[in-house]
DNA sequence: GTCTATAATTAGATAGAC
DNA sequence: GTCTATCTAATTATAGAC
């Protein structure tokens, strides 16, 4: 699109703030929700001023829907380089990697179910436009996929699937600290993210 | 504890109109979050004053405890009848019983998984309470028929298959407005919760 | 018990200095 | 590109009238 001219100074310093304030935005929406995130908090969080934030971003709506954009491509790009590094795969142990991969994806983002939950009650603007520029690739791959393997059928549609591992693969990691009060095991540790992926695959696609 | 006196005409109307509040609080609370509701959002739903809000409850953190209390005590008093409801059962289909419970309810509460989510994250002292006088003895007493069930064992201890039910069954109701516009259904439609609760609990317990 | 009015704080967005 | 200062609106909590 654009010609690759050479970056000047300003040019990496533009880049380097954005993708900072990007990077608090995406906790900081993640944690709070829109309404209750604040654009002085996130300014906070990567070390500039409120002003700026609004001069990079022009306004907290846009700022959201970027920060969501940043999120969701981080997380379908991790999706696809797992699967894809392993080697080719017979439909059944194919769809085992693809949710393992989202399991482990959401392990190191859970950001991605606190955007959903926060914003998935009320169907307004950010709500359409996170279905359509995010999440809806993410559902038709995974219901091709699945559909494949014969895990969906019409005893078990992929509208109900999909929420089922959504839902059961991210949510011990997108409330760590209940997960620690509670039963006193820490969702960031190596070994229960492994178990965990475990787990949910076998679930949702059997060995056998 | 107290006696029982006759109630006057200003006692019901206390009764109810906190009833009311509280009502709009678990609304508005879940849908927003802590930091994201605000009283006077509160107050306008349920047709009070926001000063109203502050007489009976104090202040917005007490509001939220109340709040949370009702939701989880309507939430458990909801399984326990379900459960009770059917005849004496054998661990496995009680232990089956018990998931289908906990996804009927979580389709009438959808609010639970949001505050779950929307408080998850931060360590703070609403976590603290409302582990400690909310979600512990969910926790608890789903360990302890899972256990006996045969489903919980060192391969899937408690703290993982835990969470698998809860985002697994309660997902899909707590984001009816993502559900709708990405899949076209609608989770508050009977059949796909009757559906739903069958998938969860036939994953969780299966049959064989 | 409920409402109105208000104080103190904090929010998002804009303008101007550097 | 970044910061400081400021405007307007909205927030929680309080006080007083009815």
């Amino acid at each position: 699109m654009k010609a690759d001219k050479p970056l000047t100074s300003r040019d990496r310093q533009r880049i380097e703030t954005r993708r900072r304030i990007i990077e608090a935005a995406v906790a900081t929406f993640a944690e709070r929700g829109f309404h209750g995130a604040s654009t002085r908090e996130i300014a906070g969080r990567c070390g500039v001023t409120q002003g700026l934030v609004t001069y990079h971003f022009k306004n907290k709506d846009n700022l959201w829907r970027r920060a969501a954009e940043h999120l969701f491509a981080t997380m379908l790009d991790g999706i696809r380089a797992r699967v894809d590094r392993g080697a080719p795969h017979e439909p059944r142990s194919l769809a085992r990697e693809v949710v393992r991969a989202y399991v482990l994806m959401a392990a190191e983002h859970p950001e991605l179910m606190r955007f959903m939950v926060q914003e998935g009650s009320v169907d307004d603007e950010r709500v359409q436009w996170l279905i359509e520029h995010c999440e809806r690739m993410l559902y038709q791959s995974f219901g091709g996929i699945m559909t494949l393997a014969g895990v969906i059928d019409g005893e078990r549609p992929a509208h109900h699937l999909y929420y089922v591992m959504a839902g059961a693969g991210s949510l011990i990691f997108s409330i760590p600290a209940l997960c620690r009060r509670l039963t006193g095991v820490d969702p960031s540790d190596a070994e229960i993210i492994e178990r965990h992926a475990d787990i949910v695959a076998r679930l949702l696609v059997p060995e056998v």
